[in-house]
DNA sequence: CTATTACGGTACGCCGCGTACCCTATAAGG
DNA sequence: CCTTATAGGGTACGCGGCGTACCGTAATAG
């Protein structure tokens, strides 16, 4: 009966169906039986394709995330740092995240998934956003040149990330953001003159 | 034939066969049968007492790790700090940290059990104890009064936590924990002036 | 028109969790 | 001391999920 899918095409339909699986049952939730059974194919597919359940995982998380990466210039060093901040907490705290969230904890102990989970989380493209606000804050005056620097510039969203890790989950209240910026951000970037 | 063991006896062979393989095999790969073999018992008297895997665990884990918080007086808030994370990251990158490590992969999306961790994990001393340096250094006239702060005390060590999150694992090298210090903590503490 | 490749269907082996029985040693209590 | 309730021991099993093996067949290459 006619019609049967072939490479790049069958290889969308299994990506698809694996980042539908992914936004409703998270990457826990995320079987390979079903994922097959969405695409309206067979384990056999995707295993030729993906060695392993968790790259997989990884290859389909790119599907649902092409965040456009936020570069705020609001005027102020510490507009633009809390915008950041919070535009990173909606997206972690988004059913995405969530996803995010799980893969990060399967990849946890797995260091080949973790790079590659980073490769393709635009984790760089982050740092130099911020590194792009230091630099302006230090044009206008507002900061020292010294404060544009990689650590002050990474420290920010590392502090959001333990503060997920701490938490139960789901989402981090916007006074942690506001402390964050007034207690630690712009303290330190002071502080380096 | 004799001697039959019952209650604490019991669950502390069971506790320390838990333990044994927690060290042996991590977190993942501590497996119930396992430790009801090695107690020289079956998974009927530990599921009688712990419900799920992981509350095994983590009451397993408390065996393996009693260990002391330091508290380090060098003199120097410089001193004191880099001793803290040098400490910190020792225990983080023993096997014993690894085993903590993978429990907190594994609780990482389940809030109930990141409770317990927390409460288990002695989080609270540490930022305790942290404080405390803090408040030595003001005493000292080394640093402001206003540096004594709960977010100035956590920050470095949550920013250690970060930096194992984003490595594969094992162990963060001395460099970055003196870049912490040098190049984020210092100069926030004194950004607070 | 033939040969090769890639899918589809299906079944299976393996492992680990958690549960169910049934029998027996141990402790409690009259 | 004898009876009864309780907790261990032994074992088997159901279930779900991963990854693999086969085998027949549609699609593409040549």
């Amino acid at each position: 009966m006619g019609t049967r899918r072939r490479g790049e095409e069958l290889e969308q339909a299994i990506l698809q169906a694996a980042a539908a699986e992914l936004r409703e049952s998270g990457y826990a939730g995320m079987t390979m039986d079903r994922v097959a059974a969405r695409a309206g194919t067979n384990k056999n597919a995707i295993y030729r394709r993906w060695p392993r359940r968790a790259a997989l995982g990884i290859a389909a998380y790119r599907q649902l995330s092409d965040a456009a990466m936020p570069n705020p210039d609001t005027g102020t060093l510490r507009g633009d740092a809390l915008e950041m901040l919070r535009q990173a907490n909606e997206t972690w705290s988004s059913p995405h995240g969530a996803v995010l969230r799980g893969l990060l904890a399967a990849a946890a102990d797995d260091p080949e998934l973790l790079t590659l989970m980073r490769e393709r989380s635009g984790a760089d493209t982050m740092d130099r956003a911020w590194l792009g606000m230091l630099e302006r804050a230090a044009a206008r005056g507002e900061a020292p040149a010294a404060a544009v620097h990689h650590r002050v510039a990474t420290t920010p969203m590392m502090l959001l990330r333990a503060e997920y890790a701490m938490r139960g989950i789901p989402s981090v209240p916007d006074e942690v953001l506001v402390e964050i910026v007034d207690e630690v951000f712009l303290p330190l970037v002071r502080g380096r003159g």
